[in-house]
DNA sequence: TCCACTCAGCCTACTAGTAGGTAGGTTTTC
DNA sequence: GAAAACCTACCTACTAGTAGGCTGAGTGGA
């Protein structure tokens, strides 16, 4: 792996623990084993390196919702994937938090083009589960009790939320609990009693 | 005022829009206007001062979970003065997010006696909500869909959600939209059709 | 009434250490 | 051999925290 995504790694998983303002240079430099000159190479300032690290988290959602252009998706099967991928990031610790979740807490305090690549993501994964929850609706599997733009934020509410409940309470359990039952809460019971195989 | 509790009120402001590793003694020395010694006279360590925000706010929270003894309280407004106590916080801005939720999460880069003392909040608020979910469930308010600890959880999890999500939308409306509509889901929809006081 | 004393509150001046960042030279890679 | 990667050595600004002195409001005699 390149030095330069190590640091983007390494960056990431500081700022998903500590935060913007609770990692240096020197964290970093210490982890992947280069000086801290060295980091300033590939990124100038910190807030470079943080930027590079929201980005490719952008671009990883936006690679996502590209691939529900065709309409031939399972939303629920789909936004079971979402949460089981942060079931399982928390759980085993691998990335015990949301890099954006934690960045929009720090947002007044982090410099404006950042502040503004947090924004962006949130837009982004809001219009990703936006269009999953629409789609459920039309097929079916999901039913909505507001509108779609509502519903999706408070299950992004929810699923941040549970990130911080987690955190809190120092137990990753909580998590899946209260995530799941943000899922469970979007599934159209009628249609989930009927018929096991809502599709179009 | 006295001087420790302007220190004490400015350090909550601080870490409500920077967080515990973002803001120094410097910052609310400027704010109080008295010297950085002063503030190490009444708060030795910077974990002391922290520590004095958040008991402050566990205090209040205590004396909440005090009142609700005599079982004589109304659970539905009891939810709704909590909710509209955060609607106005973060709408006119004095108070843009609660301070243990920043806390929770710079846990793992916290003081271990702060850290500790911001798990305690979370407890007590735990505990205060449940008695209210669970008396308002007795009285036929609420309809629980699963155990009383878990719905207050997802409860939790859905108020600080709408507090990051209106911070990462930079829209304070979102939090007021997302907070009721949790209360909503918890009020009994059979009852609160039928009769408009379901009262002891 | 005056003096000696205490003490909280606040100050100036300082420490050691860390922050992000830079200048310029060396090594590695294509 | 040129560009990219990486280094040492350094800078300035700021961090939390400390040492020690000044002030002014009480307090308790004699």
């Amino acid at each position: 792996m390149s030095t330069q995504q190590k640091l983007i790694d390494s960056a990431r998983y500081l700022i998903q623990t500590r935060g913007y303002n609770g990692f240096s240079y020197a964290d970093v430099a210490e982890e992947v084993q280069v000086r801290k000159a060295s980091i300033h190479h590939h990124f100038p300032t910190k807030a470079d390196l943080a930027l590079a690290v929201v980005e490719e988290s952008r671009a990883g959602i936006l690679a996502q919702t590209e691939r529900l252009a065709g309409n031939d998706f399972d939303p629920l099967q789909m936004l079971q994937f979402y949460v089981g991928y942060w079931e399982k990031c928390i759980t085993d610790a691998t990335a015990p938090f949301c890099v954006a979740g934690m960045l929009a807490a720090e947002l007044p305090s982090l410099p404006d083009n950042l502040a503004e690549a947090v924004r962006a993501h949130f837009r982004d994964l809001s219009r990703w589960l936006e269009t999953i929850l629409t789609r459920g609706a039309q097929v079916g599997v999901f039913q909505l009790r507001g509108a779609a733009s509502a519903e999706t934020e408070a299950f992004i509410a929810t699923v941040y939320g549970a990130m911080l409940t987690a955190r809190a309470f120092g137990d990753p359990a909580k998590f899946t609990e209260i995530a799941r039952g943000g899922v469970q809460r979007l599934v159209n019971q009628d249609a989930s009693k009927a018929t096991k195989t809502a599709r179009r």
